[in-house]
RNA sequence: GCCCAGGUGGCGGAAUUGGUAGACGCGCACGACUCAAACUCGUGUACCUCUGGUGUGCGGGUUCGAUUCCCGCCCUGGGCACCA
C-alpha cells in the first residue's frame, strides 16, 4: 500500500469536519488553553507559503495542548473591514461585502487545506452586523466614560457629572484635552450644548479639532501607524497635515499602564522596546515664561538643570500665540516660515532634518530667574503637537537647538561643563553645573532636582511627565467601515440608544465622497436617527473591530453582551498569541487599551489580554530575473551577460526550473510584450537566470502558493516543511526543492507502519522503545521552547534508526503517532487506525517519558590534548573521576599525544569530556 | 543618528548550564537497480599546503577548554526618527 496524502487528507479532514473533533467543549472540568492567531484580512490574492507559518506553528501547539488534556480554544476568524475591498468597490461598482465574502470564502478553503483544528463554530468577521453591533457598543461605552487619575482608572461619564454638579472641576483629576477651570454654576447653568462642549473634553471617545495625518489620494485621515515613511502604508499614497474635527480615543489615559503593564507580558524585548519607545515616557518640567504684556508663554523641558544657558525661546509654527506676538517688521518673515511648514508634507519632513527654518517674532519673553530678554522664534523644528509646543532654547546642551543658534546667530551659553561648545552640543548628563547661579557646582542629576524644586516653590511652573504618545484619531473618512453611533443635534453630539444597535452600513450608489467632500455615508438617503437626527458620515478604522476579536471568541453568539463575564472569567487571558511583529504599535497597542479599558469597567478579569507573544518570522520569496540586452527583444543567459550591456527583469518563478534555468517558451507566452522574445543560450543550452531573495510579493512575481505545495506534496508535508526551515521568529527564504527530504521522511514512516515486522526480539525491542522514549522527551522540551524545527529533525533522525531494525515493537509506533500528530495530524490519525485504533488520535494522552532509557550505561568521553579532541573511549558512567582520569592516561593512543610532552594538568569533567594538558 | 534582532559549510540550519562545531535536510559526487532515464536504495561531502594544520563576521581578552562570557569594530535585517 502507497502513501497518499491526498486521499488520507481528505478523508479525515471529512471526518473532522463531520464530528466536530475540535469543537471547544463548554463548561469544561479541564484547565484551559487559549491559542490565538492574528486573524487575517482577507486580500483578493490569497495566501501564499509565508501566511500559514505562524497558523502551523500555532495549531502545533494547540494540538499538543489537546494532548495533555487542556481545553483548548482555537478559533479563527476574518478582519474583513478594510481599504482594498473599498478601492476595489470603487473601480468595479461592486458591494465590497461581496469581494469579502468570496474572499473569504477562498481564504476558509485555503486554511481548511492545510489542516488547522479551528473550531470554526466560534468564527467572527468583523464586518458582520452581529459583530460589529458590539464594536459600536464599546464605541458608546467609551463616549461613555471618563479617566478618574486619582483613582488610576475608567468609570462612567455619571461620577464625573456628579462631582461637575457638586463641585465645578475643583480637585477633579482627569485626563482631558485641556484642563478646565470651572465652578459648580458655571457648570449647572449650561446649555445642554455647553455642558457636552465640556463634557467632550474628558470622554474617552471624544471630537476634537486636531491636526491629523490627511491623505489626499485616500480621501480619509490616517492613524500615525497608518503611515510608513510619510507614505500611506495601503497604497503609498504621501501624506500631508491638516487641522479637522476628528472622532479621537483618549488612549494617552493610559501610556503610564501601557507601559507598566509591558513587565509583566511574555513578549519579545523588541516589541516591548518599539512600544515604551513608541509611548515615549519623558520626565522633566513646565516652565511659565512671562511676556511684556501680562501673557505667559509655558514650555516643556527635560533639562530644567540647564535653564540658566536659554538663550531665546522657540514656538512651532503652529502655535496659538504666534500671531498676537508677532511684531508688524516680523508679520512677513513669520508668515512665510508658517506657510512653508503648513506646505511641507510629513515625508519632506523627514526627509529634511538637517536643515531649520525659522523666523524671530520680534517679541521678547523674561527669564523666570534672571528676568534677562530672551528673544521669541517661531521655528519649524518645534512641532505643535507635542509638550506645549514651545522650548527653551539651551543651544549649549541640545544639538537641535545648536543647529538654530548658529543659524541664526543666537547666543550659546555653556551651563554644563566638560562639553566643547565650539564645536557641538553637549548633551551629556556627565558634568558639572556652571554660570548657573543657585545651581553652580551641583551635578546634573542634582541640578535637575533642585531646579524642580526651585521652579514650584516660586511659583514657575512644576515637574511634569510628558508622553511622545498621542491620542488615537477614530474618525475614517470611508465607507467600509463601522459606521458610528453617533446622531446630532444641531452641532451637539448625541449617542444612538443601545437599542438601536446595530447601526447598519446603508446603501450608497457610489462608494466616493460627495461632490461636496462629504465622506460616502452621506450619500445615503437620509441618513439620519430614528428621530431625524443627521448621523455621523465617517466610520470606524481598520483597529477598532480588531481590538476586541480575541475576547468575541470565547462567547461567540451571546446576544446580551459582548462576552458574558462568565466566560471571559473561565478563559482569561490568550495564552500564546502568534503573529507578525508589524503589529508592535499599532492593533497590539489599542488592544491593551482597550482591553485595559473592559477590565476598568469591571467586564474582563485581566488587564492585560495576551500573556505570551510569539512573532513568526517572514517567509522570503526567491525572486528570478532575465538578462535583457539593452535596447533589444534578446535575452541572454546570465553566464554570458558580462559581456553585454544588459538590464534585469522580474521573471514570474513558475516559469524557473530546479537548475534556475528559463521556461522560455513558456516566457514567451507569459506577457505579450516578450511574444517576440529572442534568446542567447549558454554552452548546456540553458537560459541562466539571476536569483535573488526578497519579500514574497504577488508585485515580484515570487509567490508561492501553499495549495500548490499541498496538492503536490500533502498538507502534512507543507506543515512539515514549513517548520523544518528553521527558528519560527527568524526570517527565511522559501526553497520548494527542499521539501524533497520531508516527503522521503513521511514514505519511510508509511513504510515502517506498513512493512515493517512488529515481532521485535528483546534487544531490538529496548533499542526501539529508547529511540521512542528520546522522541517524546525531545519533542517536549521543543514544544516549550516553540523549537519545532529540531522537532522534525527529532522525528528524521527516530525514523532513520528505526528502519535500521528489521522489526519494530507497537508500543513504539503507537508513541509516533501522537507525538507526530500537532506536526502531520491527517498522516497520525492514519497510522493511529493501522495500529488498529479507533479515531481519534486527537485526545489520545501525550506519551509518558521514561527517564531510564534516556540515560546510557557508558559514556563516550572525548579526550582532548590542549583542548583538541583526538578520540573517544567509552568509560562507564559512574565511574569515579579519579578512575577516569587513570583510565585515559593508560590508554595506547594518550601516549601517542603525549609524545614525550610533560603532563601539566589533566581536567576531567564527569560525564563530559577529558582535557589533558601538555606543553 | 538612536533602539532591537542577527552573522556558523555550496544552501536552510543544529549544538539545552562554557565541554567532541557542522546534527537533520537540500544540493553535489560516486555506486546499486534499469536497455536508458526518473524514482528508490547505499556511500561520501567544512576548508587547506593533508601522519598535520585552520575554522562559527573582524580584532583583542578571560579560561584547561569559547559558536556560547567580556571589550572594541564591521556587516545584514527590522523598528523609531526634529518628541525639547
Amino acid at each position: 500500500m502507497e502513501y497518499n496524502p491526498a486521499d488520507i487528507e481528505r478523508k479525515w479532514q471529512t471526518y473532522w469536519r463531520e464530528n466536530k473533533t475540535y469543537q471547544t467543549e463548554e463548561n469544561s472540568s479541564k484547565p484551559k488553553y487559549y491559542v490565538l492567531d492574528m486573524f487575517p484580512y482577507p486580500s483578493g490574492s490569497g495566501l501564499h507559503v509565508g501566511h500559514p507559518l505562524g497558523y502551523i506553528a500555532s495549531d502545533i501547539v494547540a494540538r499538543y495542548k489537546r494532548h495533555s488534556g487542556f481545553n483548548v480554544l482555537h478559533p479563527m476568524g476574518f478582519d474583513a473591514f478594510g481599504l482594498p475591498a473599498e478601492q476595489y468597490a470603487i473601480q468595479t461598482g461592486q458591494h465590497p461585502s461581496i469581494t469579502t465574502e468570496t474572499n473569504i470564502q477562498r481564504y476558509r478553503d485555503q486554511l481548511n487545506r492545510i489542516g488547522f483544528s479551528y473550531d470554526w463554530s466560534r468564527e467572527v468577521q468583523t464586518c458582520d452586523p452581529s459583530y460589529y453591533r458590539w464594536t459600536q457598543w464599546i464605541f458608546l461605552s467609551l463616549f461613555n466614560s471618563w479617566y478618574n487619575e486619582g483613582s488610576q482608572k475608567a468609570e462612567s461619564m455619571e461620577t464625573l457629572i456628579a462631582h461637575l454638579n457638586q463641585w465645578g472641576t475643583k480637585n477633579l483629576q482627569a485626563a482631558c484635552t485641556r484642563s478646565l477651570s470651572l465652578e459648580a454654576n458655571d457648570w449647572n447653568n449650561a446649555t445642554a450644548s455647553k455642558k457636552e462642549e465640556i463634557l467632550q473634553n474628558y470622554r474617552l471617545a471624544y471630537r476634537s479639532e486636531s491636526w491629523v495625518n490627511w491623505c489626499p489620494a485616500l480621501g480619509t485621515v490616517l492613524a500615525n501607524d497608518e503611515i510608513k515613511d510619510g507614505f500611506s502604508e495601503r497604497g503609498g499614497h504621501p501624506v500631508v497635515q491638516k487641522q479637522m474635527m476628528q472622532w479621537s480615543m483618549r488612549i494617552t489615559a493610559y501610556a503610564q499602564r501601557l507601559l507598566d503593564g509591558l513587565d509583566s507580558l511574555d513578549w519579545s524585548d523588541s516589541i516591548k522596546e518599539s512600544q515604551r519607545h513608541w509611548i515615549g515616557r519623558s520626565e522633566g518640567a513646565l516652565l511659565e515664561f512671562s511676556l511684556d504684556n501680562q501673557l505667559s508663554l509655558q514650555v516643556f523641558t527635560t533639562r530644567p538643570d540647564t535653564v540658566f544657558g536659554v538663550s531665546f525661546l522657540v514656538l512651532s509654527p503652529e502655535h496659538p500665540l504666534v500671531v498676537a506676538l508677532t511684531t508688524a517688521e516680523q508679520r512677513g518673515a513669520v508668515q512665510s516660515v508658517r506657510e512653508k511648514a503648513a506646505r511641507r508634507t510629513e515625508r519632506e519632513r523627514m526627509a529634511d532634518t538637517k536643515t531649520v527654518h525659522g523666523a524671530w517674532t520680534g517679541a521678547y519673553a523674561l527669564h523666570p530667574f534672571s528676568k534677562e530678554k530672551l528673544p521669541i522664534w517661531v521655528g519649524d523644528y518645534v512641532l505643535s503637537g507635542y509638550g506645549t509646543g514651545a522650548v527653551m532654547a539651551v543651544p549649549a546642551h541640545d544639538s537641535r537647538d545648536y543647529l538654530f543658534a548658529q543659524q541664526y546667530g543666537l547666543p550659546i551659553r555653556e551651563v554644563i561643563a566638560g562639553g566643547q561648545i565650539d564645536k557641538e552640543a553637549f548633551e551629556s548628563h556627565e558634568g558639572i553645573v556652571v554660570q548657573s547661579d543657585f545651581l553652580n557646582g551641583l551635578s546634573v542629576a542634582e541640578a535637575m532636582k533642585l531646579s524642580i524644586e526651585q521652579i514650584e516653590q516660586q511659583g514657575l511652573g512644576q515637574g511634569r511627565v510628558q508622553f511622545r504618545m498621542r491620542n488615537a484619531i477614530f474618525g475614517r473618512q470611508r465607507y467600509w467601515g463601522e459606521p458610528i453611533p453617533i446622531a446630532y443635534d444641531t452641532d451637539r453630539p448625541v449617542p444612538l440608544l443601545v437599542e438601536a444597535l446595530p447601526l447598519v452600513l446603508p446603501e450608497v450608489d457610489k462608494y466616493l465622497p460627495t461632490e461636496e467632500g462629504e465622506p460616502p455615508l452621506a450619500r445615503a438617503s437620509p441618513w439620519e436617527s430614528s428621530d431625524g437626527f443627521p448621523l455621523e458620515t465617517t466610520t470606524m478604522p481598520g483597529w477598532a473591530g480588531s481590538s476586541w476579536y480575541f475576547l468575541r471568541y470565547m462567547d461567540p453568539h451571546n446576544t446580551e453582551s459582548f462576552v458574558g463575564a462568565e466566560k471571559a472569567q473561565y478563559w482569561g487571558q490568550v495564552d500564546l498569541y502568534m503573529g507578525g511583529a508589524e503589529h508592535a504599535t499599532g492593533h497590539l497597542l489599542y488592544s491593551r487599551f482597550w482591553n485595559h479599558f473592559f477590565f476598568d469597567r469591571g467586564w474582563v478579569p485581566y488587564a492585560e489580554p495576551f500573556k505570551k507573544l510569539v512573532n513568526q518570522g517572514m517567509i522570503q520569496g526567491v525572486s528570478a530575473f532575465v538578462h535583457r540586452i539593452v535596447g533589444t527583444q534578446t535575452f541572454v543567459s546570465a553566464s554570458l551577460a558580462s559581456s553585454y550591456a544588459t538590464t534585469q527583469l522580474p521573471v514570474d518563478i513558475a516559469l524557473v526550473n530546479e537548475k534556475d534555468q528559463l521556461d522560455c517558451p513558456g516566457f514567451q507566452a507569459w506577457l505579450p510584450e516578450y511574444a517576440a522574445a529572442a534568446f542567447i543560450l549558454d554552452s548546456d543550452g540553458g537560459m541562466l537566470l539571476e536569483r535573488e531573495v526578497e519579500k514574497m510579493s504577488k508585485s515580484k512575481h515570487n509567490v508561492v502558493n501553499p495549495d500548490a505545495v499541498a496538492d503536490a506534496y500533502g498538507a502534512d508535508g507543507l506543515r512539515l516543511y514549513e517548520m523544518f526551515l528553521g527558528p519560527l521568529e527568524q526570517s527565511k527564504p522559501w526553497n520548494t526543492q527542499g521539501i524533497s527530504g520531508i516527503s522521503t521522511f513521511l514514505r519511510r514512516v508509511w513504510v515502517l507502519f506498513t512493512e515493517k515486522s512488529r515481532q521485535p526480539n528483546e534487544q531490538e525491542k529496548q533499542r526501539a522503545l529508547k529511540t521512542a522514549h528520546r522522541l517524546v522527551h525531545k519533542v517536549q522540551y521543543d514544544m516549550d521552547h516553540f523549537s519545532f524545527n529540531t522537532s522534525v529533525s527529532a522525528f528524521m533522525i527516530a525514523v532513520n534508526e528505526w528502519s535500521a531494525l528489521s522489526a519494530l515493537p507497537v508500543e513504539a509506533l503507537e508513541r509516533f503517532a501522537v507525538v507526530l500528530s500537532p506536526f502531520a495530524p491527517h498522516t497520525a490519525e492514519e497510522l493511529w487506525g493501522l495500529l488498529g485504533h479507533t479515531p481519534s488520535v486527537t485526545h489520545q494522552p501525550w506519551p509518558i517519558v521514561d527517564v531510564s532509557f534516556l540515560i546510557d550505561d557508558t559514556i563516550p568521553y572525548p579526550v582532548q590534548f590542549n583542548g583538541k579532541t583526538r578520540f573517544q573511549i567509552d568509560i562507564a558512567r559512574e565511574t569515579p573521576a579519579s578512575e577516569v582520569e587513570s583510565l585515559v592516561l593508560a590508554h595506547e593512543q594518550t601516549l601517542k599525544y603525549i609524545d614525550g610532552k610533560t603532563i601539566k594538568k589533566v581536567i576531567v569533567v564527569p560525564g563530559r569530556i577529558v582535557n589533558i594538558v601538555v606543553g
